[in-house]
DNA sequence: CATGAATGAGCTTTCATTCAT
DNA sequence: CATGAATGAAAGCTCATTCAT
């Protein structure tokens, strides 16, 4: 019988913390994380502001443990896919799929990555969030170009507005999307994919 | 020699307001409306915080003049393309092209638009933003819908989906834009439209 | 001794903002309340500016609190006095001894009453100042008119002005009465009454 | 014919002070000296902030001259009442009277007088008002004390509440006093001294 | 004389954070 | 674990004042 660690409370620790950090995600992409007061979080979880640093060190690091929950979990889908071996094509759909499961199931901290990422990685703490933007942009270039050379996507495109073209069609996503809608991510994905790849003109 | 009598100074009135305003902007822009004080702009202008409300009634009316300002603009340049009576496929065409030139004109009020206009068209005084947005709807929407109609797009897509699509693509751009480039307007808006139009794939 | 165990500390809640309040309303009485700055307070109070919104939304809301806590005894006295059904006479000495006590008991509230609720009274939260200022004209002039009618009062004075030479006459008592005197609110009424009633000349 | 010292510009430099201080001392009057902005001033007076600083060295000497004129001219006219070597009861009669014509003549000043010389007699620029109100004190408690003496006025009162008393009933009505009433100054001041002196209670 | 523009000190208020209980 | 109360830094804004033109 493995000994006790820590605490005996029964009111698990790691799941109160989710709870709380969901609902600080939430508050953090509703209104932006510098508009989001540790009161508003404090309130929409039924305790006083002051109570929040029990559990937590920081505002800071409350989005930061979102932040690289989130990106953890999405490094693990586009790791899986980009070990798969696939080609180009079924690479950029595997990727986009991936990304809307992603959108579905993070809904908020894809919001947060979406607006802060930008002024929040110029603090040394948040230096994963350039280090993900940077094999992140690896990955697609590198797809894209591969794409390219073997002949499954136009040649006559400028590769890096693609890229930024394609990333941007799918994370801007998040701004919008609503989990209870009638479309599930596969769904959206495949017609976001149906648009990007093929394009919305009608073929002659 | 007697010409240019009078101010040496630059700054005749509406000037110095245009300049504090793109001031403004540019900081709005890089670091979030809410996140960005007026000390810090005061600074980037040469001057102290107080001096900015001689210029201006608040930080607030700030951002309305610039917001207000571009969306006049746009709608100038919008309204003369949806009156000139081109068919659907033209008309996006034209849209998509006349709103990479005000991202061209007006990045940073563009970006600001992205990233603040959700929470600040909650307030009365930005009821502007939203009406924008619906005008703005009804103009893209509708081209989509004439366009499927005629057989100009695929009548197989989600026409709200498409919608959200082409509008995000086209604005999102404003975020990494930047103007010293070597892609003028014109070159990057044909470019988003073949993609958006013919797809990334290539043809067989 | 098992008695009174927990809080030695005196500040029950409700008393820590009576406190508060008398001391804010201490200041307010001798500066002013525009020139009473929070900081002012604060230091009176024995903490920091910021401090003092835990306790109140706004300064504003610290002198609102103070006049409607004074008005509101202030009318108890008073609509006891009005529904006793007592002649004229016998009912302006109840309402000026009245007035007495409730400046004994509220000196800094009935002197900031006095400089303020003019310009306070143009917001409409403090509407109730109007309203209260109509009510006492009411009770006054009522009273007034009974006395003249009945034969109590002189029939050959303004009743108006009357009105204005009472009233102020005890309200601007509060400006100096200082309630370490030797005066009981009770004695000066008496003697205010007797020089408003008889006058301040010798009777033949 | 004297020569024109100074300034030959016709608009006669005095006349424009005083003109903008009538209009500063009604202003300062209807919003308190503190909440009195020098832009407001200046609107007033059809000019902008800056401009007044031509004319006055400070907000500060704007009231310090609307003081200080009004108190000279006031003791002008008490200095020739308490010449005149009148009894008790005349003496106070001519006083009454005489302040209310001071009141129909400075009303503002006078209003002004009783809201912020108590807070500015701290200041030593501002000493004049408290010399002025020590003046003014033994003018009245000696007249009162002679009255008492040779029987004009009742012996059983307190003679300081009666001094106060007095006093406040007569410059409170700055606060209410409207010149363009029908009443001219000397009804009113024959009103309060019925008042004052006889009672309003009926005689029997 | 007046304007336009700026200064700088100070104000009210907000908010993340701390900590004794 | 949570509360209540406080801290302290910083924010937006106001305003008397200055001064070159």
């Amino acid at each position: 019988m493995p000994t006790a660690k820590k605490k005996t409370t029964v009111s698990a620790t790691p799941e109160r913390r989710r709870e709380l950090l969901n609902t600080a995600a939430e508050v953090f992409a509703a209104q932006g994380y510098n508009a989001t007061t540790v009161r508003r979080i404090a309130d929409e979880a039924g305790m006083l502001a002051g109570s929040l640093y029990y559990h937590f060190d920081s505002k800071e690091s409350m989005v930061d443990e979102i932040l690289s929950t989130f990106l953890t979990e999405l490094w693990d889908g586009y790791d899986a896919v980009l070990a798969a071996g696939l080609g180009p094509r079924e690479t950029i759909e595997a990727l986009v799929t991936e990304s809307f499961r992603e959108i579905d199931r993070h809904r908020a901290a894809v919001a947060i990555y979406q607006k802060e990422s930008k002024h929040l990685a110029a603090q040394p703490r948040f230096g994963y969030l350039t280090e993900s933007q940077q094999k992140f942009e690896k990955a697609w270039l590198g797809t894209l170009e591969r794409g390219v050379a073997d002949g499954a996507f136009r040649a006559d495109l400028d590769i890096r507005l693609t890229y930024r073209f394609v990333r941007d069609t799918v994370w801007v996503a998040a701004s919008w999307y609503r989990p209870d809608g009638h479309h599930s991510p596969e769904e959206i994905a495949r017609q976001y994919l149906s648009m990007v790849l093929d394009g919305i003109a009608r073929r002659d």
